[in-house]
DNA sequence: GCCTACATATAGAGAGCCTACATGTAGACT
DNA sequence: AGTCTACATGTAGGCTCTCTATATGTAGGC
């Protein structure tokens, strides 16, 4: 229904950013679409976000960019180096831990009693 | 193993907070040692954290604090208000949200093709 | 006396997500 | 020709929250 509270995703812009880039190069605003259509209209990320992050992205190493023009509109199409695909790897594996860890304190009655270790 | 990245954490922390507070009332140094315990040790909250978060907290009215001496040593203890319970209860909602929508863009192949919608 | 555990609090730093604004092309409609 | 929307990228400044570092004080063991 709504969108997901801003603050709530501090710290995993970059898993979802590159997430969304590991099947094919994309240009932020196509991004910015692939976003909203993976999350079923949940995500509406403003440019304002996702330009910057991109271009943090790439100065860390994790992403590349080379320019085209397209229909007459020029894109900045950014794609996954091996370093950013390492990097997408620690993240979903670092959101699977986070996700256990909240999920334990918010929930711990959900906790099976044999699955305790 | 490793702590939660501090950055994730944001936005998530209130409803750590409260969670903790919905079984009985705590003082804050307790708060800490109770999310410490409840995520496995995982989760090392600073005080610089967890003290300013509760005055925020009880500032907004979802927590109420009252002071006790115990064992020649001041605490601050706090409890949910009723605002605090509903609260509560739409941080959950939410968290189960924030996971799914996050989980649909990381890990989108993991969706089940029955469970679209 | 010194150290550790218990217990609370504040100041300032740091980071990143957001709003708002700026810039420009292409195509449809009037 | 003028206007509007969709496409496309970018920056400046604000805001909020978490963290680090520091300060204060009690109780108990050595």
């Amino acid at each position: 229904m709504g969108d997901v509270n801003p603050d709530a995703l501090r710290g995993h812009m970059d898993a979802l950013l590159l997430s969304v880039l590991e099947d094919e190069p994309l240009h932020g605003y196509a991004i910015i679409e692939a976003l909203t259509a993976r999350s079923g209209g949940a995500l509406t990320v403003p440019t304002g976000t996702v330009y910057p992050a991109l271009r943090r992205l790439e100065r860390v190493g994790y992403l590349a960019s080379e320019w085209a023009t397209v229909g007459g509109r020029k894109r900045r199409t950014y794609r996954l180096t091996s370093s950013g695909t390492r990097q997408l790897a620690g993240e979903r594996s670092a959101w699977r831990e986070f996700t256990g860890v909240i999920g334990s304190v918010l929930e711990p009655d959900a906790r099976r009693p044999e699955a305790a270790g």
